[in-house]
DNA sequence: CGAGTGACCGCAA
DNA sequence: ATTGCGGCCACTC
């Protein structure tokens, strides 16, 4: 595979037909907003839904200074751990998740092979 | 404008 | 098993 991988297929099938391809925020953020409650998605799977599967890093940074209206809770690392920069930090992370019925461990964990979401669905 | 930083990931020692 | 570092794009200063 090249550097500079691209996943149109899977990106075509959340995008609606009449959506011009917009810029990789915009991207994003449209693929938060699909995540159902009660499932996960990981910064890397969206990175690369978006175009760039090493932009993980990027992700967070949206996730920090992005639309605090988006379902971020719903987002968490490969392993998955929860988020030290969520507004008041993991426990309002877990809870957040709680509320839509996922289990959090006493570390701040999910079962993300359990909970992982995928958008083709 | 340019440079630095980031809620990450995966491969190499 | 752990540690280090490159890479990606958007945002801030």
């Amino acid at each position: 595979m090249s550097p500079k991988w691209r996943i149109g297929k899977l990106w075509s099938a959340i995008l609606p037909n009449d959506e011009v391809e917009p810029g990789f925020r915009e991207r994003v953020e449209h693929i938060i907003r699909q995540i159902p409650p009660g499932k996960v998605m990981t910064y890397g799977q969206i990175a690369a839904l978006a175009g760039s599967a090493h932009a993980a890093r990027i992700v967070g940074g949206i996730a920090h200074f992005g639309d605090p209206d988006l379902p971020w809770q719903r987002v968490v690392n490969k392993k998955g751990g929860l988020a030290g920069g969520y507004p008041g930090g993991r426990a309002e992370h877990a809870a957040a998740l709680s509320a839509e019925g996922v289990a959090v461990s006493d570390a701040f964990y999910v079962p993300v092979a359990e909970l992982l979401w995928w958008p083709e669905q």
